[in-house]
DNA sequence: CCTATGTTTGTACGCGCTCACAAGCATATT
DNA sequence: AATATGCTTGTGAGCGCGTACAAACATAGG
């Protein structure tokens, strides 16, 4: 049985090789790598002997190419480097971890300049379907993929309204929760640090922020409003306007949390102390936020989850390709910490 | 010329059609994918144009599979979520970007149970070399990898002794510099927080506290070294326990930023003063070792760089097969901020 | 004992591409 | 004018695997 090979053992075992080994056809070989059925509990366990002796290896390329399935999804991603991406990818390998599928990682700092290409490539053979983190401008290929039938789903801000497969944050809920928390703990002047407009996410906080305002009944002041751009840099000279206000508020709704630390930044300079002095709220909640001095009150996104959740749908797209899941909104949480108080609290 | 194909044009548009629609053969189109250079100018603009026109993208599975190379690479990370590891990603994306290469993540996060089959799987196929970060036992599969001839680099800490191409920050060298640094400003009793005694960087750093120490002339104090393991919440009770003691620390190196932060932690919660009745310094320089409060003076690993460099390396070494560069050490560079200053002084 | 039915296995084709080889052709050499 | 040389292009053989189809065999029914 154990017949040490008569040819040349270079390189690569094959599906050959095992079934030369296991005395049965490549195709039977087959059968037991994909678990069909129609197998002999006997040949099945032959097979198997054969690969472990042999060390077999399935060959992906050879896999892909006949059976039309690659085993892997793509992820589409900005930039690794933020935490935020960092948190979803991890959700995705965990939802990953006890399939077959393989993660491919594309961030789009990468090849920016042919974006469409890229998607083309990653779909056309690469993987058998792809998770899109925070799409920018989705349009450019999302009605390509949608008309090819391509399995996607979105994870981040995204128009509710399109009906594309995707988990997403309410962001509006939450920014709305957050300023109503504000208002009732006192404040009344509440400078909000907005998103970049072009992302969902960001108009949704803007638009929960305004509600709530109004929902008290209090003035809104354009004054109040500035525009970042869901980095740190900008979120401190933004914290700097307003507290360069005639009338300064004492409080500071920022966007995400990066921008938060930015407006703790320009309040520590000006000597003011947190949260006694001004009341600092951020959105997002990623790990660093409980770790700065004073832990940062903010709106917690399941990262992690919608990672996880996004993978397991794509997952199950894959297994029952037609259905094409709604999307869904998550909830989110406010976590009070250290940087929220009633406005003019003394020490 | 421009043939409205007579076949039903479903699905994908092979090198097939683009031969018949450029009039050519599909070995000249896949000469002209491959840039061979005996091509003819007007040859390989009627092919491109084809191309174009047809929209055709290469399956690469096939490619692979008759091509014996998956243009792809493999990345072995501990866990993304580690802000450390994603500037290292971030850098071997940059790398990777103006290359044909591929990213395929893998996360030893998911699937530890099989770690080298894990190896087997990646390395058989599916990639064409790989890039460990921050291996933990590498002795597991880095001999299998080298037997094999696998092209492979490390990345992070790996013993400088064995001769695989890898890239790493000088670990020993930069606790040394910043030990002296902190005996320079006058402190006498330095504690230190180690990292977990099997990742190479750890002991080496371990190793440059010691060194610094004896330069100097100051006793070692077993009493002063806390074993910690890389991760904030130990790096708290690491720090509570040299605060303990009954002669106190004036300075504690931490042998990581995440280790640091939970020192500053645990220094304000027992009302110390940073920097004045506390130096506290750490080590990698993650992003938001600046954005802590005050920010923290640390020894700055060239992340991004690592990332890109090892990954330049392996793309010469997959366009230069037979080729193993040695192993680099790269400097690190002391960043002092706001946590170190000299024992008690005034604020 | 022969046929119908079901189960397990083998045969053979092709997925889309790369590459060795040879053919075709133009130009250089004698 | 005949042959050699170099360049461009076409032909064809797989790469390793999945799978339709058929073959082989066992069992059941008549």
């Amino acid at each position: 049985m154990t017949t040490t090979r008569g040819q040349q053992p270079r390189g690569v075992i094959t599906i050959m090789d095992v079934a030369h080994e296991a005395g049965v056809s490549h195709a039977t070989v087959s059968r037991v790598i994909n678990n069909h059925k129609s197998v002999t509990p006997e040949t099945h366990e032959r097979v198997t002997l054969a690969m472990t002796r042999l060390g077999y290896v399935a060959n992906q390329a050879a896999r892909s190419l006949a059976g039309g399935r690659t085993l892997a999804i793509g992820v589409l991603a900005s930039d690794l480097s933020n935490p935020y991406v960092g948190e979803i990818v991890h959700g995705i390998e965990t939802a990953l971890a006890d399939s077959p599928y393989s993660l491919l990682l594309y961030t789009t700092q990468r090849r920016k300049t042919r974006e469409a290409a890229h998607v083309a490539t990653l779909t056309q053979g690469l993987v058998d379907g792809i998770l899109i983190l925070v799409p920018r401008n989705p349009e450019a290929y999302i009605t390509a993929l949608r008309q090819r039938r391509f399995p996607y789903v979105l994870i981040g801000s995204h128009t509710p309204s399109e009906d594309s497969p995707g988990f997403r944050a309410d962001s509006r809920q939450g920014a709305y929760h957050a300023t109503r928390y504000l208002i009732e703990l006192g404040h009344r002047r509440i400078g909000f640090i907005a998103g970049p407009p072009e992302l969902e996410s960001a108009t949704e906080r803007l638009a929960g922020y305004k509600a709530a305002l109004s929902f008290a009944g209090l003035p809104l002041d354009e004054e109040l409003i500035q525009s970042g751009d869901y980095f740190q840099p900008r979120g401190y000279t933004c914290a700097q306007a307003l507290l360069a206000l005639a009338e300064q508020p004492t409080a500071i709704f920022a966007a995400n949390d990066a921008t938060a630390f930015g407006a703790m930044e320009a309040a520590r300079e000006q000597g003011l102390r947190l949260p006694e002095d001004l009341s600092v709220v951020g959105f997002d909640d990623i790990p660093q936020a409980m770790h700065v001095h004073p832990p940062l009150t903010t709106v917690r996104q399941p990262l992690e989850r919608m990672g996880e959740l996004a993978a397991t749908t794509l997952l199950g797209m894959l297994s029952h390709p037609g259905q094409s899941p709604a999307p869904v909104t998550l909830p989110v949480e406010l976590i009070v910490r250290g940087t929220s108080a009633p406005p003019g609290s003394a020490a």
